[in-house]
DNA sequence: AGCTTGTCCTGACTGC
DNA sequence: TGCAGTCAGGACAAGC
């Protein structure tokens, strides 16, 4: 399977798993789409970093924009995950019925990694970054070196998930530098953000200064107080 | 099997 | 001003 294959193809439309974009194809095949940390995609866009550009029969062109070169495109006979480990274990869809608190709250019980890193292994639930799982934690009252969640605060973290992706799906995202809408408009979350990128200043419920920790290779910032372990 | 660590890459920022 | 060092929204491969 190659990217050659996708000349010719016909894009039968475009859907999203996770952080993974897929689009059917004709000939039973998948355009699986990951933008990594900085990868976009803008029509007709000349610009230093587009590192591939898709022609469309409409005349236009589909240019992907990967400043850090962490983005992957692959083409895949449908369903045929095996080369994309992430995307084939990956956990339910947030906001939807699939993420169901009781069986999140058994997966938690099930795993011995500290709740963090396993948040960002997508295995429990799909979707959830570094940013997010910072504030959710935060807002569920969970430190994120937690080995132990049990039921009642693993259904705490459920909810919490869905009410930080829904509200930053709302405010069209969260954008530092690269992160855009298709038009080029920033996403507004990032002023509402509580945990990340805020160590030092006071945690909005106890006034305790927010810490940061490296956990799992990965910033991670926490009320030292109302996270407590 | 699953957890842990290091790596891929460029750019922005900090501190000397 | 210049340069070295650090850090960044993610996923994967190779350790154990």
């Amino acid at each position: 399977m190659g990217l050659e294959l996708l000349a010719g193809r016909r894009v039968l439309g475009v859907g999203r798993r996770g952080k993974f974009m897929i689009a059917p194809l004709d000939e039973d095949l998948e355009l699986i789409l990951h933008l990594g940390m900085t990868g976009s995609f803008r029509f007709d866009l000349e610009d230093p970093h587009v590192r591939a550009k898709l022609s469309l029969d409409d005349g236009r062109t589909l240019s992907f924009r990967d400043v850090r070169r962490f983005g992957r495109m692959a083409v895949v006979e449908s369903g045929d995950y095996g080369g994309i480990p992430t995307l084939k274990m990956l956990g339910p869809e947030p906001l939807t019925d699939d993420f169901d608190p009781d069986r999140f709250a058994a997966k938690l019980k099930r795993t011995s990694a500290p709740i963090k890193p396993y948040l960002l292994s997508q295995r429990p639930v799909a979707g959830v970054g570094n940013i997010y799982a910072d504030e959710a934690l935060w807002l569920a009252w969970i430190n994120p070196t937690s080995r132990a969640v049990g039921k009642a605060r693993a259904h705490a973290l459920h909810a919490a998930i869905n009410e930080v992706l829904g509200a930053a799906i709302e405010r069209e995202g969260t954008t530092f530098s690269d992160y855009a809408m298709l038009d080029g408009e920033s996403g507004r979350n990032a002023d509402f953000l509580i945990a990340y990128g805020r160590a030092g200043t006071p945690c909005p419920r106890c006034r305790t200064p927010l810490r940061k920790i490296t956990l799992g290779g990965r910033g991670t910032t926490y009320c030292p107080k109302c996270q407590r372990r």
